[in-house]
DNA sequence: CCGTTAAGGTCTACAGCGTTGGCATAAGGA
DNA sequence: TCCTTATGCCAACGCTGTAGACCTTAACGG
């Protein structure tokens, strides 16, 4: 690596590349993102991402450790616009649902973007912004911490879980296009009811359903569960 | 691509490398999940392979279309596993809880194997059979067509899903080795209080907590739900 | 038992990859 | 204006996936 990677916020002497770009850690996300999402996950390289910059590819490394240092701050960004598009009402309900909603279509406003990151736990400034916003939601609406913890720990998890599945869905989508979308319709559809009587007898409704995302209904069904314990610590509380 | 792929069924002459082995799409891919498991996510590369193998790295495109068709017949693999460790007992609720943590154990048990294919939708045999098996236990529980839909959805993006999320923090662990595995306690734990007053409040129990997964909790909490909707489904039909 | 055929293993080659160390240059403080 | 050094550029290394030509030998018909 060419010697030493600068953080952003020391740097002072803002050269411009041979072809006038003058770089920085955001514009070179940006571009990144832009990429992933015009030329596919497998479209990010060192040397494309060097032209798209005006730059030379190995003037990245001055900015990140690798590409890999590179996909932790796409991550990072990502975390980030959710919690810019976020705004909180103060029921702690509603609260929840829409950041974990936020969260999602970030990461899936970038699908190729989101395969990449999703599954890893940067420990970055913005991603720990959002976990001490959604442990504050929980202990200001009355949870123990030992329940706040547990509906965090789901939460957060649930979220980038959904993400990282339901980007893989879009990234082949727009990968393949067409080809992969109509499986449903196409492949499960055509299985004779002898052998697959219960796919055969639902055929229609799989069709209509697997190309929607299952998140929203199953982070209601957890935020209902959390609801009940809330309840029955405020009941014990008021009645010991 | 040497001329054509030819699939396992209509092999013939079954000639040894010069090294002496034997070839076969079964033999292929259990190498490359010991690979994947031995060398780390990155250290599944064709030369290698063929070595591993003891034959040429180009014969590996003998049998799959490109590293791409090699990394669907292992997808496929760990859903026949998953299936192989399965059995069923009649009682809806706990067939399905086990068959779920089934599909989660076996592509935990090859997490880099599981990050490369979890969200990946094949339409092979093995995978096709799940989907049929999970569609016959709610069916057969009473669960009527659309319902059922409904449930096996979020049940199978579930499993699939966090399958996905653990294997990425599995594979992390294995491969940085300690340097993440504490950064619960490291990088969490060190956050002032001032500024990020709830994860300084609950920093114990989260490190507790995160190091596990979240899996289990959100699968009870999806089939308790969907309990409710079969006892809703039954007193409909009982008393109209 | 032999001859023919083609499946399937091997060789060679190519274009592209991430990454690095050395070098040149100009920005900004003095 | 000069000096320091941050930062951009260049050339090179060892690796990758995979295509196509080539060669060997298993399997089958007679």
């Amino acid at each position: 690596m060419p010697k030493k990677v600068v953080p952003e916020g020391e740097r002072r002497r803002r050269r411009p590349t041979r072809q006038g770009t003058v770089l920085s850690e955001k514009l070179i996300v940006e571009t990144a993102l832009r990429m992933l999402r015009e030329h596919g996950g497998a479209g990010l390289t060192a040397r494309r991402l060097g032209a798209a910059l005006g730059a030379d590819p190995s003037t990245v490394y001055r900015y990140f450790a690798g590409l890999d240092g590179l996909t932790r701050a796409i991550g990072e960004e990502l975390m980030g616009r959710a919690l810019d598009s976020w705004t909180a009402t103060g029921e702690w309900r509603a609260d929840l649902r829409s950041l974990g909603l936020a969260v999602h279509a970030s990461y899936l406003a970038h699908p190729q973007a989101a395969l990449l990151t999703a599954s890893r736990v940067t420990g970055r400034p913005r991603e720990i912004e959002v976990d001490e916003t959604i442990l504050g939601i929980l202990r200001g609406a009355g949870f123990g911490d030992a329940d706040a913890v547990g509906v965090y720990h789901a939460f957060i998890d649930l979220a980038l879980a959904f993400a990282a599945l339901d980007a893989g869905a879009l990234a082949i989508k727009d990968e393949v296009r067409e080809a992969d979308e109509h499986m449903w319709t196409s492949t499960y559809a055509r299985l004779p009811a002898e052998t697959h009587p219960h796919i055969a007898a639902t055929a229609r409704l799989l069709a209509e359903r697997m190309n929607d995302s299952a998140y929203p209904v199953v982070l209601d069904t957890l935020l209902g569960r959390a609801e009940g314990q809330l309840a029955a610590t405020r009941k014990r509380a008021a009645a010991p």
